[in-house]
DNA sequence: CCTACCGATCGGTAGG
DNA sequence: CCTACCGATCGGTAGG
C-alpha cells in the first residue's frame, strides 16, 4: 500500500523531469533528492535504471491515454476533430510539460535496442494509428467532406500536432498552437472562415 | 593550422554524436576517446561544455545550410520544391544521423537559459523563416497555383519535414519520405496524379 | 525503506 | 597537446 503510493510519487516527478528534459538525463540520485528519499530506496522499487525508464514510459503513456485517445467512454466525443483538439488542450495545459515526451524519447532511443526503446516505438505508432483510426471513422461518417487517405492524413495530422508542441515550448507562446488549428483545418478540407468552429469551440 | 584540422576532426565527431544521441549526451571524455586524444588535450579547443555544444550547433547549422538553404549560388534551384526535395534528401541520406538535430536539441535545451538554447531556438526559427520566404517567392512566381498563407503554409510544411524524419528515424524504413512528399503534394495544391514528378525527379 | 560503500565517469584545473 | 589530479555524480551492491 505505501510502497504503491511511494512508486506513485516518483513516477509521477520521472514523468516531470523525463518530459522536461528528456527521458535519457533521468538520474536515480536526481530523481531521489526531488522525492526526498534516498537514492538506494528509490533503486530499490525498480531493480535498474532501465526498469525505471519503462516504467516511467508506461505511467506517461497512462496520462496520454487518459487525456487525448478516444476510447468508448462515457462523456468522450468519439469524432475526429475532438480527438484533435483534445491533443492540442493536452499540450497547451502542460500535461506533460516540454516536449512531446514519446517523440522526443523515441528518436533519442533509436537505434540503441532494448525494452525501452520498443516500448516507445510502439507508442509512436499507438498515436498515429489513434489518428488513423479517426480518419477512417470520420470518412465514414462524412464528417470529412471528401474521402481522404486515411495514412496520409494521419501522418500529417500528427506532424502539425507534434511539431505544433516543439514550436510552442521552445517559443514560450501558444500562438502556434492556433496555427495548428487552422493547419488542420485545411488538411481536413474545412473551408477557410469556418476557423473558429475550432479555434474556440467553447464559445 | 595544425590546431584548426584538430578542431575540424573533433567537430564532426561531435555533430555526429550529437545527432545520434541528443546534444546533451556529449561528454567530454566520450568525444575525446573516439577522435582518440586526451581529454584534456580535447578540452583546451573550447574551455567548457559549454562552447563546445555551441560549436556544435554551430558546425551542424553549416553543414544543414550548405546541403538545404537556398543561398543565391550556382547551380541551386530557387524553387520552394527544390527546397523541400532537398531538405527530404538530407534526411534520406543521413547527412547528419539521427532525428533532425536542431528541433530535437531545441526542445531539450527549451527553459534553460544560456547561448545554447539562444543558437538553437534561432536556428528553429531560421528553418521556418527559410520556407516562408520559400513560400512567398513561390506565390509571386506562380510556383503555386493558388495564393497560400506564407506563414501557415510554412508552418504545415516544416511540420512535415521534421516528423518524417523523426519517424523515419525510428522506423528506420525509408517509406514515410515518400509520405511527406505525398503531404507535401497536397499542401502546396498539386493535383493528385502528378506525384511523381517529386517522387522521383531523376526518373 | 536506510547507511555505507563500489568502480566508473562527469566537467574542469594545474602544470608543463 | 600531454599526465595527473580535483570534487561531484553516475548506476548499482551489501547488508540490514
Amino acid at each position: 500500500m505505501r510502497a504503491e503510493r511511494t512508486r506513485a510519487a516518483i513516477l509521477g516527478a520521472a514523468v516531470h523531469l523525463g518530459s522536461l528534459r528528456g527521458l535519457g538525463e533521468l538520474s536515480i540520485g536526481g530523481l531521489a533528492s526531488t522525492v526526498e528519499m534516498s537514492k538506494s530506496g528509490l533503486f530499490a522499487h525498480f531493480g535498474s535504471k532501465e526498469e525505471l525508464q519503462l516504467a516511467t514510459v508506461t505511467q506517461a503513456w497512462h496520462i496520454f491515454e487518459e487525456e487525448v485517445v478516444p476510447f468508448p467512454r462515457e462523456g468522450i466525443d468519439p469524432s475526429l476533430e475532438a480527438l484533435l483538439e483534445r491533443w492540442l488542450s493536452f499540450f497547451e495545459r502542460k500535461v506533460l510539460p516540454g516536449g512531446c515526451f514519446f517523440v522526443i524519447a523515441a528518436v533519442e532511443f533509436a537505434g540503441l535496442d532494448g525494452p525501452v526503446n520498443d516500448a516507445l516505438a510502439r507508442a509512436l505508432e499507438d498515436q498515429i494509428a489513434a489518428i488513423e483510426a479517426a480518419v477512417r471513422v470520420a470518412n465514414e461518417s462524412g464528417e470529412l467532406p471528401a474521402g481522404k487517405d486515411p495514412s496520409g492524413t494521419a501522418f500529417a495530422l500528427h506532424s502539425i500536432l507534434v511539431n505544433a508542441n516543439s514550436v510552442f515550448v521552445v517559443r514560450g507562446d501558444r500562438g502556434v498552437l492556433d496555427d495548428a488549428r487552422v493547419a488542420i483545418g485545411e488538411l481536413l478540407g474545412r473551408p477557410q472562415g469556418s476557423r473558429e468552429a475550432l479555434v474556440a469551440p467553447h464559445a
